[in-house]
DNA sequence: CTTGCCTATGCAACTCGTTGCATAGCAGGA
DNA sequence: TCCTGCTATGCAACGAGTTGCATAGGCAAG
């Protein structure tokens, strides 16, 4: 499991409450660990039960008060031990791959609309991901090495982005010619 | 889900037992979606209550019998109704860039044997994807609509390797920048 | 002034997915 | 001969992940 990892990243980075995570889940981390908030709430009383993150009750005013997390010494030689341990293989779950072979017993036109739906959301992604390129990394000779590590996994966001609008592409253009 | 979906293709493209569809998944279809045996046997028993595919029962020598089962005219509807229902964001599970921005915080080094080892087997699946290719498309003029579906989606695979192997690479040269 | 949305956390119930184990006959190699 | 591994299915238990709902104050728009 790695949700408590990178919960752990996402402490070390910068902390915050179990609701901040939750949205750091929804955007930037969100593109290749995605989480609700149910879990993070969850994993969090764990984490913080095993001593692998500190709370600090912050009031707020005119809000609820929040619980801050914080990365602890012993959570940081978790990830260090975790960082050192042989990855699992990635477990692919591609539910576009699977409709575009189900389509060949159905009618193919009918997906055309649903892919063009997806190209799409991946086209204002990889705008959001150039954008955001732009903005943090305006001069990529000047980074630290946590930047230069931020923006080698962003690189690889966009490279993911422009091969799927590529191959969307030629999906349409396959859907397309089965459909005359 | 989409793991019915999933057995449905699987069996309207070449009927079999739960342990020959536990096989496919771990070959082809594991590409874009993994199940272990259990899954796909209790996912199977459902499916069959729900009059989605239809069992037959077949004595083999010198094995256990096996039950054959078949997509069934519901199981047909309802691929083609969830082939019309807008799709789910796929939701990614990326460990590999969690493990790259935690190692901002521990040694960049310590990662490189791992993404070589990732490199690795990229390349040994790419290459496998192009054996494929030449082996059951070397004629992309005569295709039918099924195979022209099926080869859309090996595409999509090689393409996905391919930029996957350049990432990796661009990976490895910042640890190694970052390591000295 | 009411309706709906945002912050912030949480319970309960459920489904999905994984792991370990069991059975049971047969084939092949050390 | 014993051990390993393949075919074929399944139970039991657990852990991961989702969904629906609840609370509770504040803010902004209509």
């Amino acid at each position: 499991m790695a949700l408590e990892h990178a919960i752990l990243v996402s402490l070390l980075e910068q902390p915050g409450s179990g609701y901040e995570l939750a949205r750091r889940f929804d955007r930037s981390i969100g593109r290749f660990w995605t989480a609700t908030h149910q879990q993070i709430y969850r994993v969090l009383r764990r984490m913080e039960a095993d001593g692998w993150i500190s709370a600090e009750e912050v009031a707020q005013d005119g809000r609820p008060d929040k619980k801050v997390y914080s990365a602890a010494a012993p959570g940081r030689a978790a990830l260090a031990g975790w960082l050192r341990e042989p990855v699992e293989p990635e477990t692919v779950r591609h539910e576009l791959a699977v409709k575009i072979r189900a389509a060949a017993f159905d009618d193919p036109a009918a997906l055309i609309s649903e892919v063009e739906r997806h190209r799409e959301s991946h086209a204002a992604l990889l705008a959001r991901y150039l954008h955001g390129e732009q903005r943090d990394f305006p001069d990529p000779g000047t980074l630290d090495p946590r930047q230069q590590l931020q923006h080698v996994v962003l690189r690889g966001g966009i490279e993911y982005e422009r091969m799927t609008l590529a191959w969307l592409d030629d999906v349409l253009a396959t859907l397309h010619r089965l459909a005359r």
